[in-house]
DNA sequence: TGAATAGTGTCTTTGAGACAATATTGC
DNA sequence: GCAATATTGTCTCAAAGACACTATTCA
């Protein structure tokens, strides 16, 4: 056992800083948000649920969304989403061990394939979150509202989709994350004028008692980069 | 003098992260966004133009926000102005002694109070910014890119304005900070609309050759918040 | 009185939402 | 054909911009 020594003390008595990234993981499942947490392995909080996340790794790691996305990768087997820097959260009091940063990023993906990653995932809807270590509701919730306020003016939403998805997916999944109905038409209008949207063509949705959906995908220039509108998308509140 | 070791090297072999804030200072100068920037004091760079900041001390901040708060205080004499965290840039490259992470903030001034000032401050132009240390380039420029995207839709120009300013005046710098004209009355429908001011009463700018302007000074419950809109002050472009 | 700019009224244009008509599918 | 939903056309309403008119000051 080492010799005891304060936590997150070094010896010339200027505390060191513990940096760490957080991931914040959404996708839509039934029409909300949900978010993936982890049962942590190691102390402090051992056993509780919390984000995925985890320090900075120097020698590893080229910047903080380096270690975001290693991470993500590592603790939920999800490669190569959305990932976007959201806030940094910092204080003495956040970690037990001492002073800590965490640079949070959030992280979308679609409802398939976060069935696809890790079975050890636990993904619950964000409205009804457990009691979290840290400061990590915070982080959820600063996550939440960015997506939703984002979702207003750009193409955020479309990464919580697959690869091919009809308007009218689209727009439901647009119209779950604002959380009120969208004008059809205006949509499509939208939409069009976003033009990040391809048709796949000859591709429809087929198997239902109607008319088949025209499937689309992302452009390749949008395929990792938003879109962004000038009005948003839902003008009447 | 202290024997050799490596830079940003612990004794384990884990190399120690570097955590600074930066604050990014803009305010108003004939029309055009500008930067404060100081000639640093030490080690890397000494001597060259950067932005005020400095490594965050655990013993004494109690977030990176009072971090660049009091270090915007110490170097700029600058106390209590808008300040809002940025983004936070980070790497192995960015400063020479190792793996750094900068949590860079954003703060808005008048400039009037710029002017009263330290005098060591160097006021520069955000389109005519002189090569820089660090990353502080990219900073400032996701700083000015941030500044000019909220303006469109919130009150955030009236932090460059002083405590009490006419429509007119207001309007002026909203068009210099986005770069566009703005219909008269279409500024002031969405000026009434945000909310947030208040005429002081008996209060008109004097002096000129035409009818005196009432002077505005923001809601109590503003001097801190930004009031946003539902859609951008000038839509068309 | 005239120049200059503040502040307001109102018409025109643009864009968003409502509504409805048409298109295609499985049954 | 009928139910169901996709897709599109068009009318209505509200917001934004253009323009002009009135207000008030100094010279």
């Amino acid at each position: 056992m080492k010799a005891p020594r304060a936590a997150g003390k070094s010896r010339r008595g200027a505390e060191t800083i513990i940096c760490t990234v957080d991931v914040v993981l959404l996708s839509l499942l039934d029409d909300s948000l949900h978010v993936a947490l982890l049962k942590r392995e190691r102390e402090p909080f051992s056993g509780a649920l919390a984000l995925p996340g985890g320090e900075i790794k120097a020698g590893v790691d080229l910047s903080a969304w380096d270690a975001a996305a290693r991470m993500l990768k590592a603790k939920t087997g999800v490669q190569g989403p959305y990932l976007e820097q959201l806030a940094t959260f910092s204080g003495p009091g956040r970690d037990p061990r001492g002073w800590s940063i965490s640079v949070a990023y959030c992280a979308l993906v679609s409802a398939e394939l976060l069935q696809n990653a890790g079975s050890a995932l636990h993904v619950v809807p964000v409205n009804r979150l457990p009691a979290l270590p840290f400061d990590h509701r915070s982080i959820i919730n600063v996550a939440v509202t960015r997506v939703r306020s984002k979702s207003q003016y750009s193409s955020l939403p479309v990464y919580l989709c697959g690869n091919r998805f009809t308007l009218p997916q689209l727009q439901s999944v647009y119209e779950a994350v604002l959380g009120e109905a969208i004008n059809k038409v205006s949509f499509r209008r939208k939409m069009d004028e976003l033009g990040m949207l391809e048709p796949i063509s000859g591709a429809f949705e087929v198997g239902r008692a109607n008319r088949p959906a025209q499937l689309y995908q992302l452009r390749r220039a949008f395929r990792r980069r938003l879109s962004l509108l000038e009005r948003a998308i839902n003008a009447g509140h």
